[in-house]
Formats: C-alpha cells, structure tokens, sequence
RNA sequence: UGGGGCGUCGUCAAGUGGUAAGACACAGGUUUUUGGUACCUGCAUUCGGAGGUUCGAAUCCUCCCGCCCCAGCCA
C-alpha cells in the first residue's frame, strides 16, 4: 500500500526551512513539530492539512511530532471535542506516542513565568475595563494610551496578580497586562493582556485556577516547554510573531521558530469552526459526521479512506498565498484510491423491470464476476440471473438521443457478465411512464460475448429481482450550490447558498453478495460510483453512502448536446 | 491615509540571475464486457503593471496596481 508513493515530494518553503536548518545543524539537527487544536469543535479538511504538513515534516525529518490540547479558555472546551480530535488523527494515520500534551499543564510554569515578567518591570495589573483597554489601544492609524495603572510598583502587582489568582476579583475586574508599546504600529505589541479571571470549571483543571493565559502569552510557552524546533501556524498568527518572540526573548527561555502558512479554503464548502457549528445547530445537517460535512469525521462516513486525505495534502501544497483548492482535487483523490482497492458490485439506483421473454421461469443462472479488474488477487464471485431483472432507468430510452448506445427499442446490448440482450417491447401506465420493458436474450452470448464476434455498443448493469436486496442509498452533493458560499447578496448569509439538493435517498436494488456488507466497507457499484455502508445501516436495512460518482463522459456529451439544441 | 503578508495557466503549485516542473480541470485520441480505469496528445513566448540593472530577469532595483490579515479580557 505505501509503495504508490510514486509522487515525490514536492519542495515547500517551510521543508527548506528545515532543510536549512538542519544542514546548519541548528537545534542540535533536532526536528520538533507539533498540532496544537483547540478542543472547541470538530476537526476538519483544513485541520488536515495542518496535522500532515507537522506530522509529515516530523516523519520526513527523523524528528517527532506532539499532539497538543491548546485549552486555555474554558468557557468553550469540552472533553467530548478532545475525545474527538484524538479519534479523528489517529484516524489519519498519525501517531504522537504516549504522551497527549495538554496547555492546562502548563498553568502552574506559565504562572511563574509571569511572575517573572512582573518583577522584572515587564507586565502589570490594569484595572481598566475590557471597554476602556479597547478605547486605550486607539487605533490603526492613532497610537494607543498608557493606562493610569502602567506604572504601579512592581510589589503592588505581584500583591494584586496573586490576589487575582486566589479568586479575590469578580471576572473582568483586572488583567495582567505586558509593559511594551502602546504607540506600536502593530496593534498586538500594545500592551497585550496576558491574563484574564474567569471564573470557569475547566474541562482538566476543574476549579484550580480562576485566571487564564491568552494564548498570545501561552503559546509561545508551550512551544518552548516542549522544545519544539518549528511552530508553524497560518497567516493570521504573523502578526503575532513579533509578540511570540517578544515573550520569549524576555524569559529567556528555548526560542522557537513561528512559520506561517496559507490555511485551506476548498470550493463549495466553508472550514469556519464558528459556521459549521451553525449548520449543526439549526439542522442544516445531521451533525458533524454528517457525510456533507467538510470535518474529518464527516469525510470519514462519506466513505473517505485516509489515505485518499493524505495523498490530498501532499498534491496541495504548502504556501502563503491565499487561495482556494477545486473540490474536484480531493474528489480525484478518493476515486485514485478506491479504483484500486473498493470491490465491483452490481447496484440499480433507479430501478426499471425487465423480463426476457425467451428466458425459462424459474430457471436461476450463477454467472462469474470479477471483484476488481484492477487487482486479479480479489478473485470472482458468482451472481444470479433470472428471468425478472431491474435495469438502471436511465438505461432505457424510449427515443435515444445521437450517440445513446444503452437499450432502446429494437437495440442489443450486454448485460454486464450475463448476455446480450434485445428490447421487443415496451409496457406503460396510464400516464405514459414506462413500468416495463420485455427483451429476448441471446442464448450463445452467456458470459458476455458472442460466438459469431457481433459487438454491442453498450454494457449495462443489472440485479436478478427474486435475488435483489433492498438498500437504501444516500446520494450526496456539494452542501453549496456555489464555490465561495460567502458570495451573497446584501442581507443573505451563507446559508442562502445552501445546496437543496445537496442529499437524495433513493430505494434501490442491489446485488445478493451485498448481504454480508458491514459498516464502512466500501464498494465500486459499476458505472455508478463509490459507495460505503452507513453506521445507521444493519443486516436488516442495508444504508449505502455515495462517497463519489465515477466520472461520467456520457453525462457530459449528453450535457453539451442539449446546450447545442 | 499605521503595520504585517501575498500576487507564476481556469484551480493549486515548483522555480531563489541562465532562458516557465508537475497535478487537478478542460479538449481531442487509443484500449476497454464499467461511456470507469489505463495510456497518448494539446493546454502560460510568459510570470499583477510600468520602468531600470544585466550578455541574460519570474528571480535584483524603483515606482504603481490589486488581494488578505491586525483595533477579543477568542484561538
């Protein structure tokens, strides 16, 4: 399996980083990444990209990688997202040994740092008002104001500061503060808050602690407890860099390296931790594994393997353009993967009675089937044929269009691995819909071709109906009916741009070998797509995903031609 | 009109002074018992624009244009 690692990797700016790094033997030749999440949501495709980029930089460098909670804000963090996120990396693939690291263990160091910064004229107690701090730091192109309580001794705030950590003040009441600029062109080096009381049960610490560090503070903190070699963050964070390195060359302590990066935005869905909680909540989907979902645990039910997310990353690169990635990549991706690996099986979404005048009743045929034309060693299976079939719907037509090579009447075609067969008849409702169609079968062409060499243009698929099992399937869409779903109109959001169409359930007939299919196993049903069984699926009621349609030439010629007339 | 970033094919993305990789998408074609797969071919005389330096520039310099981020006691 790992030896279709044929595409090579591709230079990036941060592997020449380290690449440099490393011939400068800097950090003694040491290579430390780490994946920092907030446990606040779902992990997405977005955090994907992250975790393969540090985890993958760690494995390609001979150096490690941690997993760390960054949980210093417990008013949004549960265990549940924790569990979560542990869940869906490993998932991924990825492993970070026996340790998860945590910020909260952290609180007590970072406390005591702080305590540095204040004794050293660094930092100080402020008794403004988060609204008056605001009013204070001025603006973009106006300086900020010094807070009257700047210059308080350095006793006075270590007095304070402790008092503030023994639970003496009311939330808001006070911060600890750093003492560097308020006339700084960048707006973060004045005078940041460091600390803020919150009166929270934290989701680890529980009631220890009643002030908590921003994560400007934090961060950099964490990184250099843990010795990590190279921090890397997206875009947003650089303008924080200066603030990262201010913190640490103060205490001194091991300096990381902050590199940033471009975060993912793909076509047709958004990455917003804040916009898919939306979705969740107001039921625009059912959950966060929903399979439309773009988290890892949605991508998971939609029947996307790992590997497929990983081989995603790579081909995506790593930059510092903004930019937005074409669904049909990753889509590519997942179809580059199961083509090789999901077994063949025979499904009809849509389905159209057939019945072959000339073929005995009751009479059953076991005819063989090859599981994957792409990988011999997955053998063959054998599928029953009968008299009474269902043939896809749109495998008929009444009056074919040009270039139309599937049934119509009067056509031959092959039913797959089965025979040729030839439309004589046509039986519908009153309302003019075709409920059946009768054929004759050509004796002589069992297995699927003919004695005498005639060629059929067209191989349909098929499902003996006294053999055929029921399944439900769930055909999934873009969730959004436009690239950007942040493009709208004055007044919209983008729930306006929600795809209506974005989940059809349709009753469908499937081959027998299907009833033994568990959840998660994946399959190719011929000419139609990549299918994968749903957790809400049972021996009794079989659910099947549409991870992916295979691609479709015939959709499109037929697509052109109805834009030519 | 402060600061920090970024602009190479429709979409990603290599390239770091020696004369524009690759992938997806798209368009043709070959093979085919999946209109799938595989394979072949085509697809930036040009790198946001204008000047300049140089024998030579996407790469260096100057000016201009466009886009993104920063005014949470969020991360």
């Amino acid at each position: 399996m790992e030896s279709k690692n044929s595409n090579e990797k591709v230079p990036n700016f941060i592997r020449n980083i380290i690449a440099e790094d490393l011939k400068n033997n800097k950090n003694e030749g040491r290579v430390q990444t780490r994946f920092p999440p907030e446990p606040n949501g779902y992990l997405h495709i977005g955090h994907a990209k992250a975790i393969c980029l540090n985890f993958g930089l760690a494995e390609e460098f001979g150096g490690k990688c941690n997993l760390r909670f960054d949980d210093t804000n417990p008013v949004k963090e549960e265990d549940e997202y924790a569990n979560a996120i542990e869940k869906d990396v490993r998932w991924l693939g990825f492993d970070w040994g026996e340790k998860t690291y945590y910020a909260s263990d952290y609180f007590e160091q970072m406390y005591e740092y702080a305590v540095q910064l204040v004794k050293a004229g660094k930092a100080y107690v402020d008794d403004l008002s988060a609204d008056e701090i605001r009013q204070y730091r001025g603006t973009l192109t106006q300086a900020g104001v010094e807070s009257p309580y700047r210059n308080r001794s350095v006793e006075e705030n270590l007095d304070l500061f402790e008092r503030m950590r023994k639970g003496e003040f009311p939330n808001g009441a006070q911060v600890l503060r750093a003492k560097i600029d308020m006339s700084s062109p960048n707006l973060n080096m004045r005078d940041p808050v460091m600390y803020r009381i919150l009166h929270a049960k934290h989701h680890r610490t529980g009631d220890k602690w009643c002030i908590y560090p921003m994560y400007d503070w934090a961060h950099g903190l964490e990184d250099s407890i843990e010795g990590i070699t190279h921090s890397i963050c997206t875009l947003e964070f650089e303008a924080h860099r200066p603030l990262y390195d201010w913190f640490l060359e103060q205490l001194g302590v091991f300096h990381p390296q902050q590199i940033e990066f471009a975060r993912l935005n793909l076509s047709y869905t958004m990455m917003s931790k804040r916009k898919l909680l939306q979705l969740v909540e107001e039921g625009h989907v059912n959950g966060w594994d929903d399979p439309r979902m773009p988290t890892i645990s949605g991508l998971r039910r939609r029947g996307y393997t790992p590997e497929s997310i990983r081989d995603f990353a790579e081909r995506i690169g790593v930059a510092k353009r903004d930019s937005m990635v074409d669904i049909a990549l990753l889509e590519h991706c997942i179809r580059e993967d199961l083509n090789k690996r999901a077994p063949r099986v025979m499904g009809v979404l849509n389905p159209l009675k057939v019945i072959i005048d000339n073929y005995p009743e009751n009479q059953v045929d076991e005819l063989d089937a090859i599981n994957n034309p792409e990988d011999p060693e997955m053998g063959k299976r054998k599928v029953p044929f009968s008299r009474e079939l269902y043939i896809e719907r749109d495998d008929f037509r009444e009056d074919p269009p040009k270039k139309y090579f599937r049934l119509a009447p009067g056509r031959e075609v092959r039913l797959r691995y089965a025979y040729y067969i030839t439309c004589v008849d046509v039986v519908k409702d009153e309302n003019g819909e075709v409920t059946e169609i009768h054929c004759t079968y050509d004796p002589q062409t069992r297995g699927g071709c003919s004695p005498d060499g005639r060629r059929v243009k067209g191989t349909i698929h098929w499902v003996s109906t006294p053999h055929a099992l029921d399944a439900e399937i769930r055909l999934y869409d873009h969730l959004f009916t436009k690239e950007d779903p942040g493009d709208v109109d004055e007044g919209e959001d983008f729930r306006s741009n929600l795809n209506p169409e974005s989940l059809k359930i349709v009753s469908a007939k499937v081959e027998r070998s299907l009833e033994n299919a568990r959840v998660e196993n994946f399959y190719q049903f011929e000419r139609k797509g990549y299918f994968c069984v749903d957790p809400d699926s049972s021996k009794e009621s079989l659910i099947f995903n549409r991870t992916v349609t295979l691609r479709d030439t015939w959709a499109k010629i037929e697509k052109a031609q109805k834009g030519k007339s």
